[in-house]
DNA sequence: CGCTGCATTGAAATATCTCAATCAATGTGG
DNA sequence: CCACATTGATTGAGATATTTCAATGCAGCG
C-alpha cells in the first residue's frame, strides 16, 4: 500500500480501513523523480495533488536575485501540495532533494473522496495545517535563533517526524540536505552554515560526515540548542484529535 | 451582518446567499477586547474558533527567554483560529492589539455548517490555508531581506490585506503597530526597527508619526524595498478559484 | 588528468545587538 | 496646576554576529 504512511503517528484512532482504502485506489500513478529536479513552479495551474511514497522534497520562495528561501521540507507519508486542492495554484516551487518515489492523486478523485468520507476530507485539512503549524515554527526559527540554533532547530524537527512514520534509527540522519540547504533554509550563508555545523561537531552534538551524511550524537543537546518542543507537530502523544474521532 | 467581510475580496464568485447566512447564524456570541488582552493561549483546548468583525489580533510564539516572535497578524474579516477547528488547540498564542470586536463561532455549529455545506467548507479550509501562505512568505521575508526590507514587506502585506476588505485610504495606515511590534515581527531589536524605520522616512517611503500611526508616501517603492509581490494573497484579480466556483 | 561540486578556512566589511542615555507625550495623584 | 511615573521613540558607542570575497582542500568522475 502506497499511501499507508498518511498522518502516520498523528491520529489516535487511524482513519477507517474504509477510508485508506478509498485514498488508496485515489492514487492515479506513480512517478519518480531524479535528484534536484522540479515538480511544480510557482503560479503553475494544478490538477494533480503529490504524496510522497519515498524521499524528500523541498519547497522554496525565490527573491529578486534569484536566491532561494526553503519555507518547507516534505518527507515520507507527506502530502507536498495538498492545499494545491483548494487553492489550484501554489505561491511556491517544489522539487526533489534526491531520487523520489511520488503517488500521483488527480483532484477530481480527491473531490470525490472529499464528499464521501467528511471524516477523510476533516483529515485531509487537518494535515494542511500541519503544514501551517510547521511554517509558524519556522518563523520562530528564523526571528528568534541564531545561526547554530536554526540549523539544530531544523535537524531536530526533521527528527522528530521521521519518527512519526519510523524512518529514523536513532543515530543516522538520513536526509540528505547539504549545507547550503540547511543555509537556504536557516537564512544564512553557506559559508555561515557551514562555521556554525563545525561548532556543533565541536560540542559533540553531531557529525557532518560530507555529502550530507549526519550522525546525531546528542539529540538532547540538539534539542536544547535549537529551543525545540515538538508539540507543534500535533504528534498523538500529545494530542486528543477529538474532531476527528467523534464519528 | 457580522461576518460579511469574509473572504471579501478573494472569491471571484461570493458565496450563495444561504451560506452567508448559515455562516452568519452560526455566530453565538460577539465579544470585544481591551487593547494588549490574550485571548489564547498555546497548548489551551478549544471549543470555539473567533471571527474578526473589527480591529486587529497578534499571533506569537515565546521563545525560552519570554520574547516574542509574531507569526501572524489578523485583520477585520479574518478567522484568526479556525485552525483550531480541526486541530482543537493553537501551538501559538492570541492577543488583541487594539480594541477588538469578534464574533465567537462554536466548533458545533462549524461542525454543522461543515456537513450542510460542502462549499463553504472549502471556503473555510481555503481560508486557512490563506494563513500557510502568508506564513510561507513571512519565512521569506525573515531568511531573505534585512531590517529595513522585512518591516517594508510586512507593512505592504498588511495594507494590501486592507484593501480586500475596504479598509485601507491610500494614505494612513490603520494598523496600530508600535516599534517593539514591528521587531518582534521581523525577528529584529527595537532599536534596530526605529533605525530602520528612520531610513525609511528619509527615503521618503512613510512617515512614522509616533503611537502606531504610520503615513505611506510611497506605496511603489514601499513594495520594492520589501519585494513584495501580492500574489500570494490569492486576490480574486489574480486567482480563478475554480474549485471553489465548480458547483 | 583535469574537471566539478562541496566543504573548509581566513580576513576584512557590514549588519545587527546591547547597553545606556535622552526626549516627548501622556496620565495620575496631590 | 504641578511633580512625577510611564511608555514609546530616538540616538550614540562599542560589542557581536553574519556576510563577503578569496583561497584551499578533497572527492568523485569522465
Amino acid at each position: 500500500m502506497r499511501t499507508q504512511l498518511f498522518l502516520k503517528g498523528r491520529l489516535r484512532h487511524d482513519l477507517r480501513a474504509i477510508e485508506k482504502q478509498a485514498l488508496e485506489d485515489a492514487v492515479d500513478d506513480v512517478i519518480t523523480l531524479a535528484p534536484r529536479k522540479t515538480l511544480v513552479e510557482r503560479g503553475e495551474h494544478l490538477e494533480n495533488s503529490y504524496y510522497i511514497v519515498e524521499g524528500t522534497m523541498l519547497r522554496h520562495i525565490d527573491d529578486r536575485r534569484g536566491e532561494r528561501q526553503l519555507v518547507g521540507i516534505s518527507v515520507s507519508g507527506d502530502f507536498i501540495d495538498l492545499h494545491g486542492f483548494p487553492m489550484k495554484r501554489l505561491d511556491h516551487c517544489v522539487g526533489s532533494l534526491g531520487h523520489v518515489t511520488l503517488a500521483k492523486v488527480p483532484h477530481k478523485a480527491i473531490a470525490g473522496l472529499v464528499d464521501e468520507f467528511p471524516h477523510l476530507a476533516r483529515a485531509m485539512w487537518f494535515s494542511t495545517l500541519l503544514d501551517a503549524a510547521m511554517h509558524r515554527e519556522w518563523i520562530f526559527r528564523l526571528g528568534r535563533l541564531n545561526a547554530e540554533g536554526r540549523i539544530a532547530h531544523l535537524i531536530s524537527e526533521i527528527i522528530e517526524r521521521l519518527k512519526f512514520v519510523g524512518k529514523y534509527d536513532g543515530k543516522n540522519f538520513p536526509v540528505p540536505l547539504l549545507q547550503r540547504d540547511y543555509a537556504e533554509a536557516c537564512g544564512v550563508t553557506p559559508v555561515h552554515a557551514n562555521r556554525s555545523f563545525r561548532t556543533l561537531r565541536e560540542r559533540g552534538v553531531l557529525d557532518p560526515q560530507g555529502d550530507g551524511k549526519i550522525v546525531i550524537l546528542d539529540e538532547t543537546a540538539l534539542n536544547k540548542i535549537g529551543e525545540f518542543e515538538g508539540d507543534y507537530l500535533y504528534g498523538e502523544g500529545v494530542l486528543a484529535l477529538d474532531s476527528l474521532t467523534d464519528r
